[in-house]
DNA sequence: GCCGTTTTCGGCCCGACTGTTTTCAGTCG
């Protein structure tokens, strides 16, 4: 039992609520006390009291009690007695909610999509009284994408699609300015859509020029204000929303569909306890609406530090003290990059000018070693041909920091790929893993334990081995790995590499966890994924001190020389 | 179901758009 699993508990019986109509705001309670308890930062067996916390009064506590104590909860099987559980997936067609759900079970009986979809043939959905034609299509339809489309995109292709959209609207005339709104400008690392902030005087000949381009495969909604369409790319297909804006509501606009809801809420719960109103087109304070600058501005009139779209999440990003949270500009070097010793694209010396057009302090390099044949690994002779080199190009570059470096296999066996010998010539060890992802997790967590325990390793690369939206990554116990890291003082990585965060910012969260955050690059343009990995840190509300790489040249220095 | 310097009832964030309706319910973000 774990506080995941209470989690899914209460929105698992939230879902079930919604379908049987249940009141909406004890529907909306369930999901507020989960998200209370998601916020949390104690593991469960820390957590006494839950109706002590805000958002879990006797009620919920009721529910968690009896299901901590007996594995069940009486609730949720009295409403999988009523509710169907296949019910729960039709929730996922769009225009279908709840109450349309629930009146296709009543009338109609079905209990499937495949049911579904054969009554929408059969023409039986339009006879019902608030369905028609119209809708009894959409549904047909939803249910062959649902059944065809992924319902989100990682992060990677999210971007791909940004920029694909971005150089259609740099062409487009009559468009004054735009901006990513959504998930995808909060970094999220799956989203289900993209969402554009479009400041125009001329809405409807935009939206001409819009629904014309060569990709838009389909308008779903089409008013003044707002345009959605489907967009497609190689074999993928994805919903963008255009929202038409003046320049007066640009910035409220903007923050507005940025988001998070549950960021959203929170501000117009903060604006609504001060007699204010908060909507898209701006703050309404005693029947006059005010409008800003800037997002910096919006957030200064609630007396509140501008807060990154990154941070946007909870809600709780509105109560705490966000000014030491961790930025781009703060970081000073790279630790973890790959040359054409291994299996970068380029020299030591062009990763060395990339990373001082960069502006950093200090860099390391970090190929990978021998056992990992696929990557052109170096062995002992190689490392030491790449330490020398290193040597030498070093007073040709005295504005950056050069260290020498691995990233060496943790072997199956929890064995490392180099000996204490080796290890300690070079200024910096980086260990991970890359093989046998299949183990059991005491096996793996014996491989990490190893690593952190050598005296020459400080930090652990990507230490779950997951690539987003593809392999879930080894068994990692995360608990044993943070008690493992601050007793080693062995740090960390999130591997800024977007296919990776890795760590993830749910993992760091709240976990007091040394870290470092490095690009892995393996081509010089690679150097630029830095701005996922600070995404990923201030989305887990990561401090400055806490990041290895945001040291000053010398502390770095220091800090390297010193040792475990 | 939760909450309370309007405290044990009556609220709970706000607006756009669609489709079906003929003034609005449902869905979405």
């Amino acid at each position: 039992m774990t506080k995941k699993d209470i989690i899914n508990l209460l929105e698992t019986i939230a879902t079930y609520m919604e379908l049987s109509l249940e009141n909406p705001f004890k529907v909306s309670a369930y999901r507020k006390a989960a998200a209370a308890i998601e916020r949390d930062p104690r593991a469960l067996s820390e957590i006494e009291d839950f109706s002590e916390m805000k958002g879990i009064g006797k009620g919920v506590n009721d529910v968690i009690t009896e299901y901590v104590e007996t594995g069940r909860s009486s609730i949720l099987d009295d409403l999988k007695e009523t509710v169907p559980v296949s019910l729960v997936q039709m929730l996922k067609l769009p225009t279908l909610g709840p109450k349309k759900i629930a009146k296709l079970h009543k009338e109609l009986g079905v209990v499937t999509l495949e049911g579904l979809k054969a009554e929408c043939v059969a023409g039986n959905v339009s006879e019902l009284s608030g369905f028609g034609k119209k809708t009894e299509d959409n549904i047909s339809k939803a249910i062959d994408e649902l059944l065809t489309r992924p319902e989100t995109y990682p992060i990677e292709k999210i971007q791909t699609f940004r920029k694909i959209i971005e150089a259609s609207l740099d062409e487009i005339t009559g468009i004054d300015r735009y901006d990513i709104a959504g998930s995808a400008r909060r970094y999220k690392e799956m989203s289900k859509d993209l969402d554009f902030i479009v400041q125009t005087t001329d809405a409807h000949s935009v939206a001409e020029a819009l629904v014309n381009l060569p990709f838009v495969k389909d308008v779903v909604a089409r008013g003044e204000r707002k345009l959605s369409v489907v967009i497609a790319h190689d074999l993928d297909q994805i919903g963008v929303d255009i929202r038409f804006v003046t320049a007066e509501a640009y910035h409220t606009t903007l923050h507005h569909f940025t988001g998070s809801k549950e960021h959203n809420v929170k501000m117009r719960q903060i604006a609504k306890s001060r007699g204010e109103k908060v909507s898209e087109y701006g703050v309404e304070k005693e029947g006059e609406l005010l409008t800003f600058e800037s997002e910096s501005d919006f957030f200064s009139h609630f007396d509140l530090p501008y807060i990154a779209p990154t941070m946007r999440e909870t809600g709780e990003e509105t109560d705490i003290e966000v000014s030491d949270i961790v930025t781009l500009d703060d970081i000073r070097g790279d630790l973890h990059m790959h040359t054409v010793y291994s299996d970068g694209a380029h020299s030591v010396r062009e990763m060395v000018e990339a990373c001082i057009d960069k502006g950093y302090d200090y860099m390391i390099i970090t190929d990978h070693s021998k056992s990992l044949r696929v990557a052109n690994g170096l062995d002992e002779d190689r490392l030491w041909q790449q330490i020398e080199e290193i040597k030498k190009i070093r007073p040709e570059y005295p504005g950056i920091d050069i260290y020498t470096g691995t990233e060496m296999d943790i072997l199956k066996d929890g064995s490392l790929d180099f000996s204490e010998d080796m290890l300690k010539e070079l200024d910096y060890v980086i260990a991970a893993i890359h093989s046998s992802f299949q183990q059991t997790e005491d096996e793996i967590m014996h491989r990490l334990r190893s690593a952190c325990e050598n005296p020459y390793v400080r930090h652990i690369a990507h230490p779950t081995g997951r690539l987003i939206g593809g392999r879930a990554g080894y068994a990692v116990d995360f608990e044993k790995l943070i008690q493992m890291s601050k007793d080693t003082r062995t740090v960390m990585e999130v591997n800024a590499n977007p296919r990776r965060l890795d760590l993830s910012s749910s993992v760091i969260r709240n976990s007091g966890l040394m870290l470092t955050v490095n690009t892995d690059a393996h081509h010089t343009q690679h150097l630029e994924f830095m701005e996922y990995g600070t995404a990923t840190l201030q989305k887990g509300l990561i401090e400055k001190h806490q990041v290895i790489n945001t040291f000053s040249r010398e502390d770095f220095r220091e800090w390297v020389k010193k040792g475990k």
